[in-house]
RNA sequence: GUGGCCAUAGUUCAGUUGGUUAGAAUAUCGGUUUGUGGUACCGAGGGUCGUGGGUUCGAGCCCCAUUGGCCACCCCA
C-alpha cells in the first residue's frame, strides 16, 4: 500500500461542514469591524524576512518559518556558518508570524496615500513555527482590527465594545481583562527595579498558574532584591473590585509619573466602558496580564472564554506608541486587538453554540428517474435559482431513488421535489417535507413562493 | 528548546501469560425495496498492526531506534 497522505504537523484541513461554521465566525467578526468604521487590507502570504526578524523577540523570531531561496542556494555560501547567520543567507522570505508587523510595514510605505487616523481589518492566515497543542497550530487565521495615527482613548473603548460585540452575538460569555504597561513600568519604577521590568512582570503574569508563592520564588532567582519583592507583595496579593484597584495603585503609585499615567489610562477606560454599558463581556482589572512586552506600551488587553475547556486567550490586543519607527515613520501611536478565529471555532465546538441557520445551504433538491424528467426539470431548476433560491438536481439520471433521497438526508437539504411522469404531465410537482414528511401537489410558482 | 502519554480498517477502539486465517462498532458500497430518505435485517470491500532493526521455533503484544499524534512547560491567537 502506498504511503497514506498526510498535511504537515499543526495544519488542517476544512470539511464543508467546517468550513459553514468557520465562516459564520469570520461574518460575525466582519460585520462588527464593519460597523465600527474598520476597512479591509491584505498583505501578501510572505513578507521579506528582514521586515520580520527581531520584531517578536528572540523566541519569536525562533518561530518565523523561513523560506529557503529558489534555485542554488548554497552557493557562495558557507554552509559551516552558525544556523543564525546561515539563515539570512540561505533564506530571505518568511510567513507571516503575526498582522500587525505586516500592518506596520503596510503604513509606512503606503503612508502618503492614507489618510489617519486609519482604521483597518485584516482577515488572513498567519504561520508559528510552534510545537502544537491544544488550541495551538502552526496555521491559524487572525482577525485584527487596528487604528494607527490617534492617541485617543476612545479607541480603546470601541475595541472593547467591538469584542463584546462579537462574542454577544456568538454567545461566548467571556471576561475582558485589560491592563496597562505603564502601570506595570511603574512598579517596577516604585519597588526600584526599573531596568527589570520584563523579569518581574512575566513572574507576576504566572500568578494564577503558580500561586504567590511561585512568584516569588521566580522573582528571588531572577535576583529581584527582598526589598523590592516585600514592596511587590501586597500588590501580588490585592483583591477587589475595579474601583478598589485603582484607588490602591494610586497610593502605591503616587510618585511614579508614569504609573499615574497609566492608572489615568485604565480608569477612563473603565468609567467610559461602564457608562456605555457592554452587552454580556465582564470586564476586569488585571495587573498581572503581561503581554505583548515587545511592542506594547500603553492598554493591553486579554479575552478568556468563561465556558469550556480552553484556557488560552481567544482574543488579545494593545496599544504601541511607536509600531512604525522601526520602518522609519516615528511617532505613530496604534491600538488593536486580534480575535484568534481558530480558537474561537474550537469554543464554540465544544459548547455546540452554532444556530440551526449555519447548516443548510441547499434548499431543494429535485429528484427524477431519468432523462426525460431530468430535461423537463432543468428550465425550472434554473427558474428557482434565478429566484435565488439554492438548489441542485440529483446529476446522475436514473439513480434509484433510494440514493437520491439518502442524498437530501445526508446533506440536510429539507425539501425535495419529486418529477415523474404524472407531474410532468399536470404540471403538478410532488414536494416533500424531509424533516416532517409531508408532502404536497404544487405547481413550481408555489414552490417559489413557499421557499423564497 | 524541555518533559509525559500514545500509535491496530476511512473513524473510534478491542485483541488474554508472546501461539496458527487480526476482531467489533461506526462509516462506505450493494441487496431485501425498479416512485420515497432517516429505522431494521442480510452481504461486500477495506489492514504488510506508523516505519526500521533486534530477541524468539513463533511478535500486534517484549527490547532498541526513528517518525507521527496528543498533552504540559516556554511562549502565544
Amino acid at each position: 500500500m502506498a504511503q497514506k497522505p498526510s498535511i504537515p504537523k499543526g495544519t488542517r484541513d476544512f470539511s464543508p461542514q467546517e468550513m459553514v461554521r468557520r465562516n459564520y465566525i469570520f461574518d460575525t467578526i466582519k460585520k462588527v469591524f464593519q460597523r465600527f468604521g474598520y476597512l479591509p487590507i491584505e498583505t501578501p502570504a510572505m513578507e521579506n524576512l528582514s521586515t520580520l526578524m527581531g520584531k517578536y523577540g528572540d523566541e519569536g523570531d525562533k518561530l518565523i518559518f523561513k523560506i529557503l531561496n529558489s534555485g542554488d542556494f548554497k552557493s557562495g555560501v558557507d554552509m559551516n556558518l552558525e544556523a543564525k547567520q546561515l539563515t539570512n543567507k540561505i533564506s530571505e522570505k518568511a510567513l507571516k508570524y503575526d498582522l500587525t508587523v505586516p500592518f506596520a510595514r503596510y503604513v509606512v510605505q503606503h503612508q502618503s496615500e492614507i489618510t489617519f487616523p486609519f482604521k483597518r481589518y485584516q482577515i488572513q492566515p498567519v504561520w508559528r513555527a510552534d510545537r502544537p497543542q491544544k488550541g495551538r497550530y502552526r496555521e491559524f487565521y487572525q482577525c485584527d482590527a487596528d487604528v494607527i495615527g490617534s492617541n485617543a482613548l476612545i479607541n480603546e473603548v470601541e475595541l472593547t465594545q467591538m469584542i463584546d460585540d462579537v462574542f454577544t452575538t456568538l454567545k461566548v460569555p467571556v471576561v475582558i481583562k485589560i491592563n496597562n504597561r505603564k502601570i506595570l513600568g511603574g512598579i517596577a519604577e516604585v519597588i526600584g527595579e526599573k531596568e527589570k521590568i520584563i523579569t518581574i512582570t512575566v513572574a507576576i503574569d504566572k500568578l494564577d498558574k503558580i500561586g504567590a508563592d511561585g512568584v516569588i520564588k521566580e522573582l528571588q532567582e531572577n535576583g529581584i532584591s527582598e526589598a523590592a519583592i516585600q514592596k511587590l507583595q501586597p500588590l501580588i496579593e490585592f483583591k477587589g473590585t475595579i474601583l478598589e484597584k485603582v484607588n490602591f495603585l494610586k497610593g502605591l503609585l503616587s510618585s511614579s509619573e508614569i504609573g499615574v499615567k497609566g492608572i489615568e489610562e485604565v480608569e477612563y477606560i473603565f468609567k467610559t466602558v461602564e457608562a456605555l454599558k457592554l452587552n454580556t463581556a465582564e470586564v476586569e482589572l488585571d495587573i498581572t496580564l503581561a503581554r505583548g512586552l515587545n511592542y506594547y506600551t500603553g492598554a493591553i488587553f486579554e479575552v478568556k472564554a468563561n465556558v469550556g475547556t480552553l484556557s488560552s486567550s481567544i482574543c488579545g490586543g494593545g496599544r504601541y506608541d511607536d509600531l512604525t519607527g522601526i520602518f522609519g515613520l516615528p511617532n505613530m501611536s496604534g491600538v488593536g486587538i486580534s480575535f484568534g478565529a481558530d480558537r474561537i471555532y474550537d469554543v464554540l465546538n465544544e459548547m455546540n453554540l452554532y444556530p440551526e441557520s449555519v447548516a443548510a445551504s441547499t434548499k431543494v433538491l429535485f429528484v427524477t428517474f431519468g432523462e426525460a424528467e431530468q430535461n423537463y426539470c432543468l428550465p425550472l431548476l434554473a427558474q428557482v435559482r434565478k429566484a435565488g433560491i439554492n438548489s441542485e438536481i440529483y446529476p446522475d439520471a436514473g439513480a434509484k431513488m433510494k440514493k437520491q433521497m439518502g442524498y437530501a438526508d445526508d446533506k440536510k437539504i429539507p425539501f425535495v421535489c419529486i418529477v415523474g411522469s404524472d407531474e410532468m404531465q399536470s404540471g403538478m410537482l410532488t414536494l416533500k417535507n424531509m424533516s416532517s414528511g409531508e408532502q404536497e401537489k404544487i405547481r413550481i410558482e408555489d414552490i417559489i413562493q413557499k421557499l423564497k
